[in-house]
DNA sequence: CAAAATCAGTTGCATATGAAACTAATTTCG
DNA sequence: CGAAATTAGTTTCATATGCAACTGATTTTG
């Protein structure tokens, strides 16, 4: 049977929220400050970055954001020209995206940056534990994942 | 010098921000979903179920909220009558928070669910990865609030 | 002691966010 | 083929969030 009482400090839930709050605000604040880009921005462009040439589907399926902040952060760097767009002629719903000139300065700049600070973050932890906190993740987003779906369908009907 | 490529998804802050995302989902899925209780007052009745009697500064501080946060929350709590409010008569600035009844109850129905949550998180990771995971957390947010003072300090003037 | 500074908590305002409705294009299927 | 369903992406709308300004109380200090 389960436990009566929870101590906030060591639940799991509780210390992930608080950690990534300000592991995320540590290094946005420093890429907002220096070039004005938003967290939903960056993560537009680090995955164009990674992939030359997205379609704004494939971008939220790889940075895992809903198509609304994909649409809005695609919107911004559009016009601030960081990112170049491509109308798909075969598919014409769709468009490929990929960094312009400014993007890509901006990318380079920004990736040492972000290396930097997360080797900065995991500078006292012995390999074996980095490597122990990098299967928890793993580990842990899947079982989330399962456990999402699990309680959507109990809301839900469940049967379909 | 710096690397030139990031993979997101193998990049520690991307990776801790949708792992928290989805593990806190999961678990707010829950109880917002059997008490119409939001992740903020979520952490102000667990506070409260562990401490009995708080300000709402030290609310915020024990779980790293801010005041307006808290506040907001406490004032729902205390109209849907899950938390009481007692002015400390010695100074009247602030007041003493605690659970009311219903609160009690509510703390008492999502423990359970939160503990068996997070177990469930666990479930298949070795003792040894969940007490690296524990150690890895507890020096992630350190180091992470460390480096938040110095870009603080870097940005404004830092001479004071 | 009175003015200034500080503190607890609230509120106004401007921004961020996501679900759902929508548009335009494409695909499916009767 | 043409109506219905699906898809990519945008927009609307309602809510969530946080900073900064504010209120009222207390403390500090000249």
């Amino acid at each position: 049977m389960a436990a009566r009482r929870l101590i906030l400090s060591q639940f799991l839930p509780y210390r992930l929220s608080i950690t990534m709050q300000a592991v995320s605000e540590g290094l946005a604040t420093r890429y907002s400050h220096e070039f004005g880009i938003t967290v939903p921005e960056w993560r537009v462009i680090s995955a164009l970055g990674e992939h030359q040439e997205m379609t704004a589907r494939d971008i939220a399926a790889h940075a895992r954001m809903n198509k609304t902040m994909v649409s809005r952060a695609v919107a911004t760097l559009l016009e601030r020209n960081i990112i170049l767009r491509r109308e798909n002629s075969g598919d014409r719903r769709e468009a490929f995206l990929r960094l312009a000139r400014r993007g890509d300065d901006i990318y380079a700049a920004i990736v040492p940056m972000a290396l930097d600070y997360e080797r900065k973050l995991l500078r006292d932890l012995p390999k074996a534990e980095i490597a122990a906190l990098d299967r928890a993740l793993t580990v842990l987003l899947h079982r989330a994942d399962e456990e999402a779906l699990a309680i959507n369908d109990k809301i839900n009907g469940d049967a379909e």
